[in-house]
DNA sequence: CGCTTGCCTGGAGCGCACTCGAACTCCGTA
DNA sequence: TACGGAGTTCGAGTGCGCTCCAGGCAAGCG
């Protein structure tokens, strides 16, 4: 995969207003390839609803994260309705990995927001996402724990268990 | 530690309304002992600011637990004040690690009513402590593949920083 | 032509986990 | 006896992350 695009998107669709920025080039591609795309990149034009059913998000989300800012400017048709793009898809399964974080939403709208800024805060992307990493290393030391004291507790409900049978 | 305690606390507070229910004796004790505890388990009263200071929780997160039903019925003084013990503490250090899990506090509920029930819900408790065990190790191997993700974007700014050094 | 379907917008509403405020009691000290 | 400090209850408020609703538009179909 690795979304080396830059052939944009030629109307297939009824739409032709396209209208992207010029720069832009690299991006980030980490291509968290789990899965290809469903459409290849010249024909990825995806409706609100198409997105929902992919990413698991309901339109409404999908609509408020625009709205505040989570995402990178959607394409329209030309009757107004958002047509998302396999990059679109791809931020989002981004943003999904952060919300698995437990980042707050407000956080990965300033690393949108840094994102849409242009290539000179890669600094400042790099060191919000060094820190998220740290915090997600803590995370998982957190729960590690916790899974022990889970473990010691159902061996103890285990052993409870048995005894209570055996008389 | 081991909170092997039938002990009851004999009054050294100017406190003495004990009335702790007869059974409860051997309890989960898994003694999470990160901490020693405070107060050895005879002298073992403590004021709501003091858990609060303990533990990280505020005064009012305290009440409130009690309130919900996340509590097992803490006693007071003769003045009404309530009386935290090392066990009520041990609780809360267990709560706390169910919290970082993502358990919602409705479940926690549900567990320490199952705990209030009696010994022959042992089952049912060990049932949703394994639930909780599936769910934990299910987040932690989306953080590892969140941490994947965010150190293939660190490097990629990395990478990209070094390249437009260099020119 | 009317009907359905899918999308649009702006704004209100919701559930969760707290968090705070008001009004009160009790206790120790000056 | 007055006062400050820590505790009490009940109920309302807050912030977050959605979630839903009303009202409207455009396209496709019988």
């Amino acid at each position: 995969m690795t979304v080396t695009q830059t052939q944009v998107q030629t109307g297939t669709d009824t739409d032709t207003d396209a209208g992207g920025e010029a720069g832009e080039l690299p991006a980030d591609l980490c291509a968290t390839a789990d899965v290809p795309h469903p459409r290849p990149d010249g024909r990825d034009r995806y409706t609100i609803s198409e997105v929902a059913s992919i990413t698991g998000l309901s339109a409404h989300t999908l609509r408020w994260y625009e709205r505040i800012g989570l995402m990178p400017h959607i394409d329209r048709s030309h009757t107004g309705q958002r047509r998302f793009t396999n990059r679109d898809l791809d931020w989002l399964a981004f943003v999904g990995k952060l919300r698995l974080t437990g980042m707050p939403v407000a956080d990965m709208v300033r690393y949108a927001e840094l994102v849409r800024a242009g290539d000179h805060t890669f600094e400042e992307r790099q060191e919000l996402l060094r820190a998220t990493r740290e915090d997600v290393r803590r995370r998982i030391d957190e729960l590690r724990g916790t899974l022990a004291v889970l473990d010691c507790k159902i061996e103890f409900y285990a052993d409870a268990r048995r005894a209570s049978e055996r008389f």
